[in-house]
DNA sequence: AATGAATGAGCATTCATTCAT
DNA sequence: AATGAATGAATGCTCATTCAT
């Protein structure tokens, strides 16, 4: 999804910077999913990596940096893995329920990233006070579903519906699914996720 | 909903209490909705309602307490609202739909409570840290739901799927059509409402 | 010089707020003359005055709240004392050597505030970076000091001169004469200030 | 003024070594002047400098070292000019205006090194919290004034005043020049010190 | 000779809570 | 019933200095 080159002006990093970036985030992640956005401070974080604080502070600008860090890898890893299992698929049909079952393969094995990302997603705010990634920082999402269906309703699988309202319900039932497996740990995703795959297809099919 | 004799062990109330309380509420209500639960601190709680700081400690054990009774009036609110328009119908399609339309009615004159309510849902923590009110909150909910669903199946009018997976969804798709109204303000939330009610049933007919 | 009416939107404070201002003003005033700006942290100035960090914040809005008012407080005891000893005066000349002879006397019993008060001068700095009172500051003196020579020039007691320059001087040897005296204590601070009244008035006189 | 003999058992310095040395002091006094003693972190000179702050460290036992070799460098360079063009001239008269007018000279083509000078003088302060440059350290420069007054009113071209308020207010004068000038820069600085040195000349003539 | 990395003390500020009045 | 005052712990952050490489 995201290489480094893209990324804006990011001077090169040494292997021991970059290990030590990866370490703070971890333990971010660990943090966050532990005790939520709230009561993850830095000297938390830091204390859980066994660092000083003031590494943190050494290896990012601030906290805002870490977060979105955080971010960035774990909402990557997650897009990289769903779309990788997308790709080459052609219905509509296909495509829905693969990326149902691919988000939720993915969560089995990503709990706490994926519950740090949510703290962030619902916590974190810029400094004029707003949400730094809302709601609308689904849009992206949104939209790729929206294609989806649309490619349903166009290739006559689905029938007429308003795809920015199905996109919206999608991508809440999958977060959904992740919140309420993480409450219930013996919950059986798996079969919550080909549920859920066919409750949206009936939903659309004519 | 709630009465004030179920509550536990409550002490009746004077008059200018019982006011001075609700003053509060509201005002906790209106200042989370705005900055976000992290960033309403009981001192601007207090300065939004023009009473001093000490008040609130005077008339609330702490914040705790306080955030508790905003979500018990919301809470509350909302459910009578809705139980009351459900009353009376009888086939299980009605009832989910209903349930849908009436949430929906019931948002659009509560915007800031029910913002207000979503902070403390998922910021609000008790002393050992944990969410106050996590997804396992949600249980009267998602009984009350499945109940529906498991009346379709009985009845005949709904095909055979795990009540479970179909309540939450059902539940996390009605609060999520809230939020995005609420980022997108333009946003026709009665016809979000019809369609998600369409595409529910559409998901449970046979 | 500056009355409490005068002040843009003062909250009238009640007397123990102002007994609570007043002992933190004198406290900071100590600790910045004992220590430097530099060193004068909110923790020093609350040990020193025997309270905790907290107080401060409670009663001043930052940092820059609490120098401000130091300054406000010093800067109008001063002004206050030497326009009194120059009301009624005719002559440039007496205007000047009481000038120069008048903040001397402030400055025997005032030490420490002084030295307070230049600290602050030359080290406050805005959120921009900028000093708070840079030279500038001393523009109000500046122009009063320029009334006097200028005075004096069209009465003919003085010769022609750049008053801005003499104003400039005048004002900067006063200054030195204080902080000379803080470094040599057994100086004589009066007879100084008459010789430098001399020596002004010498410069001036056709 | 400094030989390099003459300074405390300094080890001679490799030429690299002194480049580097050279190097930081000329950062150190371009981020003094531009931001202030306060805020030039070591941190900001070596960034300025564009070499780690390391380095700082490896050339200079501390912070304090830098801020002396600042001093004496930017002092050394004003005295010798300044003593340059005193030499030779015998009336006190000549003495002290050209005095005033080299330091002008000086000034025009120093501002940023004496912008630092000032900014050190009044911030630099000895681990015991002491300013190291206070006042005290214009004892020699007030002696070497003090001789050229005292040189006047042997040769009567002088009357009789108290030679050392004389030369501190000489010193501060010149020194307010320098700040009133970088505070205003379109002001007529030669046209200032020529004014100074008239009002200073008639203070002392008979 | 040079450096990137790490440290830990110190900073101003915010906050929920306590308490005498 | 209400309040202003005070507390002290916690927060994100800066910084001079140390040190292994």
């Amino acid at each position: 999804m995201r290489s480094e080159i893209e990324s804006s002006g990011q001077k090169s990093r040494s292997f021991i910077e970059e290990a030590r970036r990866a370490q703070i985030v971890a333990s971010a992640i660990e943090v966050i999913a532990e005790v939520g956005f709230a009561q993850a401070s830095l000297a938390r974080i830091a204390a859980h990596a066994d660092i000083s604080k003031g590494v943190i502070s050494y290896h990012f600008a601030g906290k805002e940096e870490l977060m979105v860090e955080v971010v960035e890898r774990t909402y990557g890893a997650i897009a990289e893995h769903v779309l990788t299992k997308m790709q080459g698929l052609q219905s509509a049909t296909e495509l829905l329920r693969t990326h149902v079952l691919s988000v939720a393969e993915h969560m089995r094995g990503h709990r706490t990233q994926l519950k740090a990302l949510g703290e962030i997603f619902t916590n974190l705010r810029t400094a004029d006070g707003k949400l730094r990634y809302g709601i609308k920082a689904s849009e992206p999402t949104y939209l790729a579903l929206e294609g989806i269906y649309r490619l349903g309703q166009e290739s006559g699988e689905f029938r007429d519906f308003d795809v920015r309202v199905m996109a919206v319900t999608h991508s809440s039932a999958v977060d959904t699914m992740f919140a309420y497996w993480m409450a219930h740990p013996g919950h059986d995703l798996d079969a919550h996720a080909r549920e859920l795959a066919d409750l949206l297809e009936r939903a659309c099919v004519t």
